[in-house]
DNA sequence: CTGAAAGCGCTTACAG
DNA sequence: CTGAAAGCGCTTACAG
């Protein structure tokens, strides 16, 4: 067996070479009020000089509490993560608490899994970022320790505070856009059948309704994508389309210059996400953005009230924003 | 203090109730021989009933073992490390370890200070896949827990495992599909100063040169896509060109379609990496695949015969292949 | 096949 | 301001 950290030093080392007691040691590393100064300094400076690192394992086992929270992703090939993940990491580490990953590779089973793997492992408190557990699964990993969504369920677990953007707000600003540059016929490309694409869904529906418009949604799993662009050869073709999510807005960018069909100059695109392809396609594409990075530190800060004790379970909703691009403009 | 586990079971619980003592329950649990069928399955019933689950720090602290490898990524935009990941996680799992990720937001302090923190609690060892840290650095690591790296660094580190690609063959895939294509003017566009990028630079001079042919080298930084559009206008123009990563390849693309330069064919391009972005553009990328997902598996068989006690210092070096799209044809 | 005891490295009252 | 002692939840020889 590799010996794990040779011979790494403890306390009881350090203690020996400061010829002072283990609880001395302990009592000047982390800072107590009842060391005197000078003994303090030694004792830190033996133990820099040893090499001396706090064993994470044996300090959490006696505190209750290991000072490292947990953050599950659904999957890490989704660049929105990333994002999240920073924002959590910055607040974390703001507050002293360290972060380790789990990665759920895009199955509820793995994702559950993952998360017991770090509740075992004695992280203080969790944070999914993912909208792929059940809320009862969420309730039971909240029995456990304090837990954080990051996402919008489909109804809101009974034990656990949730982060998420406006997707309401968000739709309409797309709506708003395109009506602003005249648009008055604008269709919506449903990209699943989850809760936030559900509400921008509805968003949309009723910004298009108020403006006195018609409302007219295809979904991109039956078809939706082809026939949309075969729509816009009619005589009434729409003029401009939001999407969903920026995958399904460039799938139908694609489809819609294969087609000889002009983006912007034919039909206008509008996606949500901000995704780093609306930025690598031709044109890019106009898209709305979540504030990923404000979503995880707000994750941090409610995940950390509550380790504290006080919090609680609260949905906080944090606005979107438009980012105009080169897929839309005012119609032909 | 929200108490953690709101009481939950420990082995003493398990052991109360099952009428025996911790220690054979503690034997029952990891399956040890010499404990009675019959006992076992009563003490895992009883154990199952209250819930238990064994405490990863109490284990680990009295082992000297945790039975989970940490995994350390530089930055988790990069869509080669999810599939890395994957691979390491999926080989982890298959030997009974548990996986935790460490996020190096692309910066080598950052990435210095996760590593540190997956030590100290307790991971087994760990893989780095990053070429960010100077080989220093790793072998400070390496000091404490057993260390792999995924990716080409400057120099072999002294006891760390390597995992790579063969980045050598890469390019000569890349180049050789090129003339093969019938190609007499093909440029390289290297697209860092990394070792990974230096090598696919030096096989892409050497095969050209091999076929008789110039070779031309433009870097990314020093604004050689510019000055290899430019030059595309000319009466000897390129009609081929390798970049070195995929990233390089889509700038390219995209400002030789902005220049009017059709891609394929006035330009054929190869990129490296099959990235995400090269099936989304289009024409879609022709590019060279590393083979991530058994970079991943191999580091981690690596990592483990580490563990276990034997298990040398290597390097590995895995074949890519070549992934023919639309951005390469037949020179006009 | 089963139990009593020491120990993993740290923290935390409790005495002095 | 400092030391001796018990305990966190588990594992591991060691006796029986």
């Amino acid at each position: 067996m590799a010996s794990p950290d040779r011979a790494a030093p403890t306390i009881v080392d350090v203690a020996h070479a400061a010829g002072v007691s283990k609880s001395l040691v302990s009592l000047a590393i982390r800072g107590d009020a009842g060391v005197s100064e000078a003994t303090r300094e030694r004792i830190l400076a033996v133990a820099a000089a040893l090499g001396y690192r706090s064993n994470t394992l044996a300090r959490g086992l006696a505190r209750g509490r290991t000072q490292v929270i947990g953050v599950v992703v659904s999957d890490l090939r989704n660049p929105y993560h990333a994002d999240v993940v920073t924002g959590i990491e910055t607040a974390a580490q703001a507050s002293g608490f360290g972060t380790i990953i789990g990665h759920g590779q895009a199955s509820p089973e793995i994702l559950a899994q993952r998360l017991d793997q770090m509740l075992d492992l004695g992280v203080d408190g969790v944070i999914v970022a993912s909208a792929m557990l059940p809320p009862e699964a969420l309730d039971v990993v909240a029995e456990r320790r304090p837990l954080v969504m990051v996402g919008r369920p489909f109804e809101q677990p009974r034990q656990v505070s949730v982060v998420r953007n406006h997707d309401e707000r968000g739709a309409a600003l797309a709506v708003e856009h395109l009506l602003s540059l005249g648009h008055e016929r604008i269709v919506h490309l449903a990209s699943s059948q989850r809760a936030a694409a559900q509400a921008r869904r509805a968003a949309y529906g009723e910004a298009v309704t108020k403006a006195g418009l018609q409302a007219t949604t295809l979904a991109v799993g039956e078809g939706g994508v082809a026939e949309l662009v075969a729509s816009l050869e009619g005589p009434a073709a729409p003029t401009a389309c939001f999407a969903g999510n920026d995958r399904a807005a460039v799938a139908l960018l694609h489809d819609a210059l294969d087609a000889g069909i002009g983006v912007p100059d034919r039909l206008s695109i509008v996606g949500y996400d901000n995704a780093e392809v609306g930025r690598q396609v031709r044109p890019a594409l106009t898209t709305v953005e979540q504030p990923r990075e404000a979503m995880g530190r707000e994750a941090t800060r409610l995940l950390l009230d509550r380790i504290d004790g006080d919090g609680e379970t609260v949905e906080v909703t944090l606005e979107p924003h438009l980012i105009v691009r080169g897929s839309t403009s005012a119609p032909w």
